[in-house]
DNA sequence: GTCTATATGTTGATAGAC
DNA sequence: GTCTATCAACATATAGAC
C-alpha cells in the first residue's frame, strides 16, 4: 500500500462511532458504508469480512486508549495518572449514558457472539484492569490488586447504571467518590 | 383462557434462557421454539412478534425479581435483606461470569435497539436501585441515594468485569468486600 | 388451538464491468 | 482500485389446512 487513500481508515472510524451508538450487531455493512461515504462492494476490498472489520475497530481502540495511557505515563505520579483517567471518563459521561461505555458495552456484546471475533474486546477491558492495578502498585499499596478490581468495576458499573437511567449524574456522582477515594489513599 | 396449555410459559422459559446466553438479537424465533419444543408458527399464536416475546420475558423477570424481594422483606432488619441479595448475587457467579447480569446486559442490549421495548429492561435496573436505596434509607442513612448507587454500580460492574475476564472469582472478591462495608456501616 | 408451508425483507458477501 | 448489481442465507411473520 505505497499511498492508500483514507477509506480503509473512514470506515474504521465510521464502524467505531455506530457499533457503539447501535451495537455490532444493528449496525450493517451498508450503514457503515452510507456513513463513511464508501460504496457498499467496495467495503470487502479493505475487509474481507465484518468480522475483519469488527477487529480492526477493537484493535484501533486498543490503540487509542495505550497511546493515553502512554501521555499520562509523562506523570511520574501514580495518583494523578489515575485521576487523569477518572478526568476523562467524567468528561465522557454524556456519551456513556446515552450509549455506554464503549469498551464495556463492546464486550457484553461481543461476548454473547459465536464468531471468531467474540472474546477479543475481553483484551481492552482486561488491559485497563492491568493498567490501573499498575498505578496502585506503583503507590506502594499491597492491596493494589483489590483496589483494581474496585476502581474497574466501579466504573463499568456507573456505565451501566448511568446508560440504564440515561441519566449522566450518576457518572458524576460515582467518579466523584472515586477521585476522594483515591486523594486519600 | 379456561385451560391453557403451558405453551405460553414454555416459550417464554426458553427465551429468557437463551437471550441471557446468546443475546436477544442472536437468538431466532427458530431457536426458542426449537428449546421449548413448541412449532414455529405456533410461536406466533402465543406472542404476534418477537418484541411482544421479549416484553414477556422482561415482565416475567420484574415478577421474579419482586417475589425475592418479598421473601427478602419477611425480615425486619434492612441490613439483612441486602445481605441476602448479596448472597443471591454470589449463589449465580458462575452463571454471571459466563453470561453477564441478567439484568444489566439485557439492560445494555436493549438500549441500543430502535424497537418499541428498547428501554423495558431498564426498569428492572431502576426498581433494583431504589429497593437497595430503600434499604439504606430503613437503616436511617441520610446517603441512602449514595450507597445505593455505589451499591448497585458495583453489582453491576463486577458482572461486566467478571464476564470478560470470564472468572467468577472476581464476583466473590467483590462481594465480599461489599458485605463487609455493609455489616460496618 | 395446532402446525406446515411459505411470503417478505434484510443482511453479509460475491461477481464482474470499468 | 473502484463500484453496481446481485446472490444466498437467514430472520420475522403470515396463510391457511387440519
Amino acid at each position: 500500500m505505497g499511498r492508500a487513500s483514507d477509506k480503509r481508515e473512514r470506515l474504521i472510524e465510521s464502524a467505531t462511532k455506530l457499533f457503539h451508538q447501535a451495537g455490532c450487531k444493528d449496525t450493517s455493512i451498508a450503514d457503515i458504508a452510507e456513513d463513511s461515504g464508501v460504496p457498499l462492494g467496495n467495503v470487502y476490498y479493505y475487509f474481507k469480512s465484518k468480522d475483519d472489520l469488527v477487529s480492526a475497530v477493537i484493535e484501533e481502540r486498543k490503540e487509542a486508549i495505550k497511546a493515553e495511557a502512554m501521555k499520562w505515563e509523562a506523570n511520574p505520579d501514580p495518583k494523578q495518572r489515575l485521576l487523569s483517567l477518572l478526568d476523562l471518563q467524567i468528561s465522557r459521561k454524556d456519551e456513556i449514558a446515552k450509549y455506554g461505555c464503549p469498551i464495556g458495552s463492546m464486550c457484553q456484546e461481543l461476548d454473547k457472539e459465536r464468531t471468531p471475533v467474540a472474546h477479543k474486546a475481553d483484551g481492552l477491558l482486561s488491559w485497563a484492569l492491568e493498567w490501573v492495578t499498575r498505578q496502585f502498585k506503583e503507590m506502594g499499596h499491597k492491596q493494589a490488586d483489590q483496589f483494581g478490581l474496585q476502581l474497574m468495576a466501579t466504573l463499568q458499573g456507573c456505565g451501566v447504571v448511568a446508560n440504564a437511567l440515561k441519566d449522566p449524574k450518576v457518572i458524576e456522582l460515582e467518579i466523584a467518590r472515586l477521585k476522594a477515594w483515591i486523594k486519600e489513599l
